[in-house]
DNA sequence: TTGAAAGCGCTAACAG
DNA sequence: CTGTTAGCGCTTTCAA
């Protein structure tokens, strides 16, 4: 763990003076070293195998190309740590180094975590929340720092969110394109509702007005966050009399959406020649997997990670604050097309047993 | 990001010198300080607000506080990110701060990230894979890491791994205990063959054995790892005549048990009644969401995770390298009882058609 | 019992 | 053009 070799260790070799190989070797040659020199400096280097001393260069520049990531939860979405390993690799692109803290939503850890990670000089601090929600950022984050799938609620920070209503958008219109007039939204039951939600359901109702479909009250339902909520919610639309009955359906999540199969599959119904379905997510394990294969909305996980250090990194340009989102970056959502969608029923949803 | 207060100031405002403060906050109050100066050095401490620079630190005592990560893929295998997530854990309880480095398996991104750690300093190094491989460690890895998930070819560290034998012997013993003689064993078809999948073959001739069974080649039988491979395997093995066919499957992995929970119903099986199931990961959103949940075997993959970092840090026991294992630990895979395993149906496996 | 002084390994002024 | 000098903020002898 020990480094050896030092600056001065190549200098001696390579007969020159400690300053002149930090000069060399930082491509400070400002004053023109003959290029000899720096060759002999740079072989030198090389040869014993010279890897300079982060701390120390960090205790001079203040700047230690590390960067911290705090994370309020990193394995409950199993597909959300797409933005760790983006934010990685867009860290080592650039020089960096990467500090993952996990914090479980803790403030007081947070508050330890942006201390701690201070305290180790990170060049800069990514705040991260594994669904998109508006935060109150932990007392002490610094300026500059950025958040991930969190807006914050006073601003005052660079941030990137998924365009959650986008999305729907391109979900919505793909059914509407497809013919179908009668489409459910199967909306989560949860305390409070994420903001994801709100703006799936203003997408929908956005795409229903411009198509000239007036919404129903009655195709609008709610179900636990998972198989079984999805199988319910499912159910109750799929039951309501033919000619009220929805031949599509545009699920909050592909777990909603596995649960609509299942309902689909109880009452006789195929997908997509019966039934459409359109998911959200694009979960891995789960959205290819289903048969048929779900055609679904991406969340732009790598897109936003990546984005967030290279923001922070001042590679990309920061979203300006005084903009219309406030430096909100909507970060689009892509439709994967798939297999669960096809043109409604010509005789509205048929009723076949096995 | 400027870190302003330093040592001085508290010495300043204290009526201190630096160097009081620093033996005062780090205790080394080995020449006694008298009680009421070290209150007095910590209230102000406290009060402006101190905290020390980590890098000046560092580079003076050569301990940073920090390790390193580096593993081959994150974000492949959903579950295994509880290593990362208890490894942070560990680091924290143990004030460290952890650098996640991602090299997708890339030798020369492995080289890049243990040199680019060792010049930051860490106190130390985990190399992680998401399966349990033998592997050969990068080169530059320092003496003291330690290997998760992944035994040394050559030994030389510390490394921890799943007891895959011990898992597969808990899983086919619950079926033998509940009745079954003729288990079948669905397998995974990769090339090269994960470590997991011999050692889990070999639990399962094991209590076979135990049991007094003789096993029939014919009910080992491998598909691809993904659900489609668990349907093709298992249909193949509930396609035997009735009196060579199973009453119980164990499957290598969660996937495959689903898989094998599609073949089961498209032979007219139901699950417990007609056919016992075991999978193998506990993977999150497939085994517990099955109808019915699936009894399986877990990946320790948090106690893993937890178990580098303290051995790394010296708060654990360092396995013995001349011991038995040759310093690799064995880290038990508990059974996850759910639904899917009972006792085999009285007269074979009914045939009834849904 | 405490302070002064000497670095850790590097970079950045400033001389020469 | 290049070397000397002075720190970055802390810890740790060594003297007082």
């Amino acid at each position: 763990m020990t480094r050896r070799i030092g600056i001065k260790d190549v200098a001696r070799e390579a007969g020159v003076s400690a300053a002149t190989v930090s000069l060399v070797l930082n491509e400070r040659a400002t004053s023109r070293i003959p290029d000899v020199t720096q060759e002999r400096v740079r072989r030198v280097a090389q040869d014993i195998g010279y890897a300079p001393n982060t701390l120390a260069r960090g205790l001079r520049t203040r700047r230690t190309q590390t960067i911290g990531f705090v994370s309020d939860r990193i394995a409950t979405t199993p597909y959300a740590v797409r933005m760790i390993e983006a934010a990685q690799d867009a860290a080592r692109e650039n020089g960096h180094l990467l500090f993952l803290v996990n914090t479980d939503g803790d403030p007081a850890l947070e508050r330890d975590a942006v201390a701690a990670l201070q305290a180790h000089q990170v060049d800069g601090i990514v705040y991260a929340c594994m669904w998109h929600r508006a935060v109150e950022p932990p007392a002490g984050l610094p300026a500059g720092s950025v958040l991930l799938d969190a807006r914050p609620v006073d601003g005052g920070f660079a941030s990137v969110v998924p365009d959650d209503r986008g999305g729907a958008v391109a979900a919505v219109q793909a059914l509407v394109d497809a013919g179908h007039r009668r489409i459910a939204y199967l909306d989560i039951d949860e305390d409070p509702l994420p903001l994801a939600s709100g703006l799936r359901l203003a997408g929908y109702l956005e795409v229903l007005e411009a198509a000239g479909i007036t919404p129903d009250p009655a195709l609008h339902v709610r179900g636990t966050s998972d198989v079984a909520g999805g199988r319910d919610a499912a159910s109750r639309v799929l039951e309501l009399p033919a000619d009220q009955r929805p031949t599509a359906l545009f699920c909050f999540n592909d777990r909603l959406a596995m649960g609509a199969y299942a309902a689909a599959r109880h009452h006789g119904l195929a997908i997509p020649a019966d039934l459409s379905v359109v998911g959200y997510d694009d979960q891995q394990l789960i959205a290819a997997e289903l048969d048929p294969p779900l055609t679904t909305v991406a969340l732009p996980h790598h897109e936003m990670g990546r984005w967030a250090v290279e923001v922070l990194l001042g590679v990309r340009e920061r979203p300006d604050p005084d903009g219309a989102e406030g430096g909100v970056v909507l970060m689009p959502c892509p439709l994967v097309r798939r297999d669960s969608v096809g043109p409604p029923p010509t005789r509205g949803p048929g009723r076949r047993r096995g």
